[in-house]
DNA sequence: CTATGCATGTCGATA
DNA sequence: TATCGACGTGCATAG
């Protein structure tokens, strides 16, 4: 991990370790006062407070105050980081972002500790139950949904967007199906029924519209029943155990042609 | 900032820090290499790699890998967190927080350093140029959008939204303006349509339906020209120099009073 | 490269 | 407290 710490140099100093360090792509931690602006797609100026300042080894830079998840000023990793120190002002560090172009000045009153290091991070990161993994489930088992109900396929394109699952049910009536991963929002319910409105323009026949989600806002029941569309609850706990036995059966598969 | 760093302590030792941390309400940050399990609204599994973690004062909890601007998994403040060493396994962060419920579990193979202060941050954040500067600036300079039209209101209610900036332009006809302070998209469009469509049916009078952004997608024109809605550019630069004019402006007006 | 939609989104305002 | 909409959203993916 090859950690560095500076508590105490002068910021002449500071300044030019800062500036090695960025170059080498170091990950740089700097706990401080400071002062920042930001301008851009908006603009922001945030007065002195003491603060948590990373620049990763990618070039994004965090400003963190103590408390709250997300930072109060930030760069994305596609930025030019310069680093000076400016007598009357004190350190000061410029991040430059292109496509939107955006500009962020940290200025450090005061440097309590830099930390400076190379983190070597390889490890594997898996999510499981993206909205993805629940397409594939349903897909996979439309019976969750109801009782035969044919997949003819997953992503439709209707018109400019893309319908989660396109279905028949026994009758013969087609079916599009819209998926929340979590809460629906009346948001959801409007954009199924876009997709319902294209599909009826574009093939001459009304399919049914189903919003499937693990729960409901009152609005959206409201709207989903003003609109003429169905609903249905999945229980994520359920899927989950689909998922996993999905996973241990590709497990086997992959242990299986191994051996062979 | 009464900074505390450690560095080459046990295991054991380390957890009395930790834990006397938590109850301070410190902030703490550990560099070290780690594993990290959550699972809540979906599931997660990272694989051993150095990382930052950071636990903030108010209990919100990140795990930093070297790069990119989000955290790889985190706690947002509403947490329970425990610390704990196993001797086979290693230190062990738990953060659970209900609501949803959801747990994180980090369990650190080697720590390099920990970080542990107290950060005072009392520092103003202000941000100019939100959605809500934006309309009050049109709302009090109509004619950038256009000639002898009058703003009857803002945040009108229209259904179970609002829009905007509700008006009437010179002919006498009813004007609902929808702004973006950012490239407009094709949901943008639709949304000033269900307002058109909501108005028309409330009040038996077909508005007109203007959307108002810096820049507009392709689609977004396509749409907005389909539903017979219009558009306009605003440039934020003009916008910004209002805003500067109107706040100056406050400011002197803050100065008069303080000096009577 | 742009446009589109998801996200453990988070966060704040409001009913 | 739940819901709704904005966000400097960021980010991946599809066209």
């Amino acid at each position: 991990m090859n950690l560095k710490i500076y508590s105490g140099e002068s910021s002449e100093e500071l300044v030019e370790v800062l500036k090695t360090a960025i170059t080498r792509r170091s990950l740089i931690i700097i706990l401080g006062e400071c002062r920042v602006d930001y301008e851009g797609r908006a603009a922001s100026r945030l007065e002195v407070g003491e603060r948590v300042v990373i620049i990763k080894q990618d070039g994004a830079l965090l400003v963190h105050r103590p408390y709250g998840y997300s930072p109060v000023n930030w760069q994305p990793s596609t930025v030019v980081i310069e680093v000076a120190f400016k007598p009357s002002v004190g350190l000061v560090i410029h991040a430059v972002r292109d496509k939107p172009r955006e500009y962020l000045t940290v200025v450090f009153i005061r440097v309590g500790l830099v930390i400076i290091g190379e983190l070597v991070d390889q490890g594997e990161f898996t999510m499981y139950l993206e909205e993805r993994d629940m397409r594939d489930i349903l897909a996979e088992n439309p019976w969750i949904i109801e009782e035969d109900l044919r997949v003819l396929g997953v992503e439709k394109p209707i018109g400019e967007g893309y319908v989660d699952i396109y279905a028949i049910d026994k009758s013969g009536r087609h079916v599009l199906i819209e998926l929340k991963r979590i809460t629906a929002t009346r948001e959801a319910a409007l954009q199924l029924y876009r997709y319902v409105e294209i599909y009826k323009k574009e093939y001459g026949e009304t399919p049914r519209g189903i919003l499937i989600a693990p729960s409901f806002s009152p609005t959206t029941l409201e709207t989903l029943t003003r609109l003429g569309l169905e609903y249905k609850y999945v229980d994520l706990k359920k899927l989950w155990e689909f998922f996993k036995k999905r996973e241990s059966k590709r497990v086997s598969l992959q242990e299986f042609s191994k051996r062979k």
